[in-house]
DNA sequence: TCCTGATATGCAACTTGTTGCATAGGCAAG
DNA sequence: CTTGCCTATGCAACAAGTTGCATATCAGGA
């Protein structure tokens, strides 16, 4: 039951209606914790009813009223003494690994599409985290060097802070997710050595990584 | 609905009771899929159900009999069929990374030693990666340097190397993963640089990360 | 004009996953 | 000899998550 921990954590950074949460549960928060708007409707309402949070209507012009959420003052010590727990191991879900085993069942090289289009989500993404750093945290220091910025000049808005070491994870994540689908890519090209790398959507999948989005 | 598919190749890879299939849901397969015992008997009763598995009673000295299931070749052609079908996005569930971005509305300090524990679990089973990696694959390269088996020794087993590349990902992922949390810890200690990592339990929290268990 | 799409909210039914408990024999420590 | 733990299976109730559909308004294009 955790969902409504990062629906309050949500609302804390910006108060919104369901609908707006649901269209950051597709973004921002969303790369680290999905939900669908039924789910973010249901919870939102038993949120209301245990005084977590405050609904306002909102009139807009043309479109539907809106409820307009914020967190109370109860909402936020829940989510203080949340952070107190310990969180219990996450369970783990890698649907491509279990995919991998399976293929010594069938054909290997059956996989190869699918590990390519992985690796161009997880290209994609990293170039959109890429470019969400750039904007929101200027030209500091590689993600690859944390710490670069310690030393730097004194930017201690520890909301700042935390929001980019978050980021900085999904980074790590998506250059660790590439690496290894080049060397998934590699090993079922060595099983069974077919298909050259044609030019439409190929990238090599046999010499080095192909060259990342630019930090 | 994917804890069929994830049995289907626990089973294929070796046949086993319930029981023992839960075991293994805690241990390697359980590394990429979670399941709990109660999950997975309903789940088979319906898989033989379908005709996916087959069941042999095995009476055991002493124990209560076990239902020994294996694959049918109904169920084979079900996981190949399952191969060839896209992977839906997985869905994401970092907790700590929401308690991250929580921790501006309370005491980002309060977190470190909840990101300690973390960094601990992950460091142990990265050892236990290793441990696995030296026990099934040898002393060949390094997971650091993918490939490097390549232009070795043919050893083309495809589920032995299928089940290698797997496991390579699990180590780059403990690595990264230990890599971000010292990262996190370094932010932690910068926004608020009260405690000095003590001795007990100590790790630095400030300069380079930690000696990894030696690959 | 009609159709599509975005905003905005929600019900109902269904599938999954979790938690608590029950049974039942054997084995080992105290 | 009793208490607790391991093997081995399972029911029942609940919580969480998914899917399909329904409503309503407005904007813009075919």
């Amino acid at each position: 039951m955790a969902l409504e921990h990062a629906i309050l954590v949500s609302l804390l950074e910006k108060p919104g209606s369901g609908y707006e949460l649901a269209r950051r549960f597709e973004r921002s928060i969303g790369y680290f914790w999905t939900a669908t708007h039924q789910q973010i409707y249901r919870v939102l309402k038993r949120m209301e009813a245990d005084g977590w949070i405050g609904a306002r209507d909102v009139p807009q012009r043309g479109r539907p009223d809106k409820k307009e959420y914020s967190v109370s003052a109860a909402g936020l010590s829940t989510l203080t003494g949340w952070l107190g727990e310990p969180v219990q191991p996450e369970s783990v879900r890698h649907e491509l690994a279990v995919k991998l085993r399976g293929a010594a069942f069938g054909d290997p090289a059956a996989l190869t599409g699918e590990v390519e289009r992985h690796r161009r989500m997880h290209r994609d993404r990293l170039a959109h985290y890429l470019a969400g750093q750039r904007r929101d945290f200027g030209g500091g220091g590689t993600a690859e060097d944390p710490g670069a910025e310690a030393s730097g000049p004194e930017d201690l808005d520890p909301g700042r802070e935390l929001q980019h070491a978050v980021l900085r994870g999904g980074i790590a994540y998506e250059r660790m997710m590439i690496a290894w689908l080049d060397d998934v890519l590699a090993t079922l090209h060595r099983l069974s050595p077919r298909r050259d790398p044609g030019p439409s959507g190929g990238r090599p999948a046999q010499a080095g990584p192909a060259p990342d989005p630019a930090p």
